[in-house]
DNA sequence: TGATTGTGAATTGTTAACAATCAACTTGAC
DNA sequence: GTCAAGTTGATTGTTAACAATTCACAATCA
């Protein structure tokens, strides 16, 4: 079983994913513009895919569309922007767990445990690439068990939210915290769940 | 001036916009299938237009997308999740007016005067789908005023909640309603407007 | 009968060519 | 030298043809 569920993915959700993950860690520049050629050839596929997934990353936050002018990353939320999203990223992470806790079963806990030990290893390697994708992964994965259909407004928040990328620094508290997340899920205590939760969200 | 701001808009956002109003209002049959080539003909545009909107569509939850199945209309959130997301729409709203409201000209009230106005001869018509466009067009002008990037968030929470549009009944409470937060905005009345925006948004 | 496997129409996915648009540059009059 | 208009190259927007996939239905076999 993988470690991260990866059911049939069409070509465009795997590019907006990698190009997700490298927007959302700064790989691109913010000044080189985007290209749907470059990246049609870059993925070996025409632009329509290209095309299809970067207005789904426009549709989310990450990238800003302009007619006729294509793409350019978006700028980070203002401070208070930023906390009113954080808010409702609690509020809605809190909601998930309430909801899939007691529905969770081995399997999930298998894969969280695989998800947090992917998490420790990227920790380990400083790869802040690795550590976005699985501490996302973590979460996410409580967000689908709860409802699939709210994966796309949770995607959007915490895409905006991590524009800035300024807080992956501190590795060992990264860890410290997705281990007690797991930790409490797997006893199925829900309190302590959500304090760690909170506490993770920052 | 036009009552409802129109930029520059893309074929594709004409089109998203068109067919949003329509699921929203349940113009369409759950039953019957979403096919591109039916749409197609009917904007008078090929099949590439309509995939963009019909995905982003999706990525807004008013549409289901399976890979080489097409997609379909979503079903409405549960009462739990509903409850969620209108305390996330509520939390986003009440932000969007402090940010936006001393910023706010005469422009802007005169075209908030403008919907209210459309608004009202929507609901002496009982056009429950004009009634919910402009509705959500009130609500959308202090969003974009405020952060033209929380637009596309506040318009995934927006229409999840409007799967089910069993509330679009009451036409004299929903004129009241908005005519209170139209008042207080002019007022440029912090207080009363997030307080007319809480009862507004049930 | 019931399950299974072909078969073909319908539908979505992808591609490449073409049209429309934009931005930068050149040209030329003043 | 400066500004305006025209030109050109690059980029996005749209289209229609083609490829891949799915689904319904019929044919086959145990």
């Amino acid at each position: 079983m993988p470690i991260v569920e990866q059911q049939v993915r069409s070509l465009r959700e795997q590019i907006v994913d990698t190009l997700r993950s490298e927007v959302l860690c700064g790989v691109w520049s913010n000044e080189v513009p985007v290209r749907e050629q470059a990246l049609a050839e870059r993925f070996g596929v025409s632009r329509g895919p290209i095309r299809d997934a970067l207005l789904q990353l426009s549709r989310e936050g990450v990238l800003v569309y302009r007619p006729n002018k294509g793409v350019r990353i978006n700028t980070p939320p203002v401070e208070s922007e930023r906390q009113m999203l954080q808010t409702m990223r609690r509020e809605m992470e809190t909601y998930c767990l309430k909801r899939c806790l007691n529905q969770l079963n081995e399997a999930d806990d298998e894969q969280l445990e695989g998800i947090l030990a992917e998490l420790t290893r990227a920790c380990e390697r400083e790869d802040i690439r690795a550590i976005a994708d699985y501490d996302l992964a973590l979460h996410r994965l409580l967000v689908r068990r709860a409802s699939g259909e709210l994966e796309v407004i949770w995607q959007s928040i915490t895409s905006r939210l991590l524009m800035d990328y300024s807080r992956i620094d501190r590795f060992d508290e990264i860890i410290a915290e997705h281990k007690a997340i797991v930790s409490a899920i797997k006893q199925r205590d829900f309190e302590a769940a959500q304090k760690a939760l909170q506490e993770n969200i920052i």
